[in-house]
DNA sequence: AGTGAAAAAAAGTGAGA
DNA sequence: TCTCACTTTTTTTCACT
């Protein structure tokens, strides 16, 4: 992966729904080479996906909270079934295993209190006996989020 | 918007990179049905873009940390020019103003702990006055990290 | 709004440098 | 691996239901 790649990367990340004409404009190669390249960083699975980006007021999912996590430390050994019942939950749109006094971070993604609530019981239903104490953090503001990251070397 | 829009935007929130013949198929509609109506999403904003999603490991930046951040009470007035800094900074890909004892929470994505340490370091020197206190929870795993949301009414 | 066909545009392929 | 010319696929447009 050159250079060239590197900047058809972070073009991409930006907006991928533009024709390689022109891309190719813009690095100062022929249409074919940058739709060759494109090709080739899906294939190597340097670019994962492509995806639409949905606007959360259109669909009314505008209320982000953080939830801080801890779990019952005797069981540690049934993370894995939690993990897959985070994973399909389809309110957490994002979700870490992290160092500290804190066990996992989530990010939930919901229409309202009313629906985050809700979220709430079925986890604390569901999954007792491993969550032993959980914080929420309500985004008053969320001043960026994406999956940009800086491409270059 | 109806179920067909919210069809067409759960496909396309998954990847949006198949001909919309392949959409019209499994929505039973005609291409060009399902390629106004795209359009139309995209010119109203319910799909804010199309965008490729790079693979952290293929261009190195597997570090994920959520920094939590305690702002100095007396800047609170300040807070607009930090947004735009927390906007501007390559490392933080989200970023969130929360309740509670925190004030920000930034998901933070870097190669590794001392590129980590050198973002610490510009943030306390660049905003000193503001920042009272911070607090790293290191990322041991992504369960799961996007930006899909539920569509459904 | 939708269909289906024609036109336009974009992406993919292969020979030669 | 590039360019250039060519083919195929996809998207857009348009007359009509």
């Amino acid at each position: 992966m050159d250079d060239i790649d590197r900047t058809i990367l972070s073009i991409l990340q930006e907006t991928a729904d533009v024709p390689g004409k022109v891309i190719a404009d813009t690095v100062n190669l022929s249409t074919s080479a940058v739709e060759r390249r494109i090709s080739k960083l899906k294939q190597d699975g340097v670019i994962e996906k492509i995806v639409a980006v949905v606007s959360p007021k259109a669909v009314d999912r505008t209320l982000s909270i953080l939830v801080e996590l801890e779990i019952q430390n005797e069981h540690r050994h049934t993370l894995e079934q939690f993990q897959r019942w985070l994973d399909r939950a389809p309110e957490v749109q994002s979700c870490w295993y992290v160092t500290g006094d804190v066990d996992f971070v989530l990010l939930v993604v919901v229409r309202n209190l009313e629906e985050y609530n809700a979220f709430v019981d079925r986890l604390m239903n569901e999954q007792q006996a491993l969550v032993r104490k959980y914080k929420s953090l309500i985004a008053l503001k969320t001043i960026k989020h994406g999956l940009e990251l800086s491409v270059h070397a």
